[in-house]
DNA sequence: CGGCGTATTGACGCACCTCAAGGTAAGTGG
DNA sequence: CCACTTACCTTGAGGTGCGTCAATACGCCG
């Protein structure tokens, strides 16, 4: 399926592209879909293509040799999916990419990208943020993995998923299952659940795949690892917005 | 102190620098120096400058609420200690970043580099390879502290260490404290300390501060977390190639 | 010698993993 | 409408690797 220009400028990559620029990418490009547990590439085959999530979420995992799947990530729309590899002109896959749920993919040939990475205006810069982003992101949770309980990692996750997704802290659904959410915080799904029992005292509440968080700055003051260190991270300041403006704390 | 051109060219980053290029870098950059034990900056310091190591070692790390110190990193000559930060366009250091021992820096202005970032032939180019690297070593860090026991860790690092300062496998020197490492490993130093003991039978043994490893293959085939989910990973190789060189495997 | 930074060793507890056995819930077909 | 399957989740019991605390040893230098 060929890209409209509209829907490249929706990608926060393309987002100022000019119209020059943006037919010639919609004629070097086009959209594929994924259904719900389909592979997009398996870890070990080839690198053709860049691909950037339009719609959906997919899970970026690796393999242990005892067969145990270790999820690295799971990005949405907006995401880019193998910058990394594109920019670090590996020749194969270090990664499988599977959709979580039906995706549409933006799907660009990994030569004609390698060739045009500096040409667009902004396209390095915003590559550079944002592999900038995600490796901080990843030192921040490397830190909580040796840090941080399972429980306060568990408590840290949900307020996260709460300000990416946009959704009412005080009542929302679980958009991955309790299996998927596990294996990205690196933890057994029986540790999970467990934790769950444990967070109800700190104003997290979870029942099925409903959870609501009730009360920010317990929760919040419990468990972020960002705020621990410095004054407040993104994710306690945005959720406490949140909190504050429906409890009636705000201006 | 100014910065001279081959000083510059002697860095990754700016390898292929042209003159004129080289020139005006050389006018708006300097050479600074840190003794062993002093911070080069500190988490929630403004971001003012970009530093590279021209020599020596720093020690990159975050301070838990509890004191604890978690190690991020331990950069070597030819390393950028905050591209990251700079790229991201941060205002405040988000890391401590202390001399391990007396260091030389090239020390650039944030707001020239961030104005320059893609003006320079090649440097975008290899600041994005450079983030997508460290990028990929993170996740794959992060995999092994969940998957690995300690004993494979410390195996992997000395053998990561070995090919990094390109040592003799045989015998060589520790470059760094054993609290250090085991800090940079997220593990304790007591723990450490007892898994040094069990890699004995891994053909790595270490007494004092002397390592030696005997038998790549048994070492190697022990620990290395890359290898097991794909062929063999460049560590993994060097390594393999530089012993087997010397047991007079090698053609 | 004494003092300091660093490293080792032991005892102990706990958080998490592992294995195993239900328990839900949604979908399917009769 | 009810059996049956399948996917997902929960709960329990038991083991263990690593962190923690505390004592000791080592090497270096003044």
């Amino acid at each position: 399926m060929i890209a409209a220009l509209d829907t490249l400028r929706a990608l926060p990559l393309f987002s100022d592209i000019s119209k020059a620029e943006g037919d010639l990418l919609v004629r070097n490009s086009r959209i594929v879909t994924c259904k719900r547990g389909q592979f997009l590439f398996m870890h070990g085959d080839r690198i053709t293509h860049f691909y950037v999530i339009c719609r959906g979420a997919m899970q970026v995992f690796r393999e242990t040799p005892g067969g145990h799947e270790v999820t690295n990530d799971i990005l949405i729309a907006g995401d880019s999916i193998n910058a990394d590899e594109v920019v670090a002109r590996q020749d194969l896959h270090q990664v499988n990419a599977r959709a979580v749920e039906e995706c549409s993919l933006l799907e660009i040939p990994v030569s004609w990208m390698r060739e045009h990475l500096t040409d667009f205006d902004h396209m390095a810069g915003k590559l550079l943020a944002s592999l900038a982003n995600r490796l901080h992101s990843m030192q921040i949770e490397a830190e909580q993995l040796t840090t941080m309980s399972a429980s306060q990692m568990v408590a840290c996750y949900l307020q996260k998923l709460c300000v990416l997704y946009n959704f009412d802290p005080r009542g929302f659904e679980l958009p991955y299952t309790k299996t998927l959410i596990a294996s990205r915080l690196r933890i057994e799904k029986e540790t999970f659940s467990r934790t769950l029992q444990t967070l109800r005292e700190q104003g997290i509440t979870v029942s099925g795949t409903r959870v609501s968080i009730m009360d920010a700055r317990k929760a919040g003051n419990f468990v972020c690892g960002e705020c621990s260190v410095a004054e407040e991270c993104g994710t306690h300041r945005l959720l406490h917005g949140k909190l504050d403006k429906q409890a009636g704390y705000g201006t």
